[in-house]
DNA sequence: CTTGTCATATGTCGGAAGGATATAGTGTGC
DNA sequence: GCACACTATATCCTTCCGACATATGACAAG
């Protein structure tokens, strides 16, 4: 499952251009489980084009930059239709983060904890971002309350997980520390 | 952070050939975190040693091929070091598994079970590997508590979300359900 | 009034990497 | 002897990530 895959998917909900494509995965729930930005939409959307499973319009718009609107064709849906029954390859995640945390004995002392209470900051904006996305009337149709309360989920376990175990690494640099143990 | 920041930080731990290195990948709590293959791991391998980061000595083995062992260099350690004081680049996660749920009407009706059925064998049997990896005394460097906690903490998450939750997803195509909606 | 910033828009480039594939050696089971 | 699994190294091609570029329009600050 590519981007292509993905934009024929946001475009079976809705035509759509690149850039409200683009803010989709940046703002919506979507963006908790997919990943996806401008230098792989743009392509994507052309290609779509080429292959006539989406036609694109452009539009005039007052107050801002012309805009072209993708919609997406039959044949568009019929492939993405075919898509979704295929077996879903393997989730892929990467953190540098928590890579930094593996090797916390070689960070300075302070540095340890400067990045978890970075980290827990980011994760309390994220849930605030989603319960607010969560009690609007018109969320959209990519923020349907599973995927909502997935990426909320997410992101509370990582607070309370690295709240309760920040202990584990915190003095893991620190030779007094270690002359306790 | 690229693939060949991570193998000079494996190689802080140890020697280790490229084979190793990408079954640390695979098997370690580094898995959980962070993701890399054959096709990355040795062009990676391959470029630092073009660069003086670290050496690489072949070693002839009974009952197995030969094996190339790559050791860091001091300059290897010192790139390492300073990499690590970076800022850590955000996340990147990507699920066709939570994609195919967020199209889950364009499903038929039984394929959402199945799916969401399979996804919690996963997450369990995930669960199962990396407690058998907790009680084992020598279980590596990579695989520290905190480190381990958090795959363990991750995939029971998954399990009770995916448990508690589906039934928002499961009558989702079914008109009869939409009916007594 | 000018400059800077932000949002809305489209687009591209170069390097990294993901998935599949290839090859080789060794051992085991049928 | 063949198939399979594990240990090993390696590569290729497509995709995409991050940075960057350009344009339009609105707004704020000096």
């Amino acid at each position: 499952m590519d981007v292509r895959t993905l934009c024929l998917g946001i475009l079976t909900l809705g035509d759509a251009s690149g850039y409200e494509i683009r803010k989709m995965f940046a703002d919506d729930a979507i963006g908790e489980v997919f990943d996806a930005n401008f230098g792989s939409i743009y392509p994507a959307l052309n290609r779509l084009t080429e292959e006539g499973l989406v036609v694109c319009t452009a539009q005039a718009q007052e107050g801002r930059p012309d805009k072209k609107v993708y919609s997406i064709t039959a044949e568009g849906r019929t492939l993405f239709t075919h898509e979704l029954m295929k077996v879903p390859a393997r989730d892929r995640f990467r953190s540098e983060f928590f890579v930094t945390l593996l090797f916390a004995d070689l960070l300075p002392g302070d540095r340890v904890g400067d990045l978890i209470d970075g980290r827990i900051a980011h994760h309390q904006q994220e849930v605030a971002r989603l319960e607010a996305l969560a009690r609007q009337e018109s969320a959209g149709a990519l923020n349907t309350p599973f995927m909502v309360g997935f990426g909320l989920a997410h992101h509370r376990l990582a607070v309370s997980y690295l709240t309760e175990n920040r202990h584990l690494l915190e003095n893991a640099g620190s030779p007094v520390a270690q002359i306790a143990e």
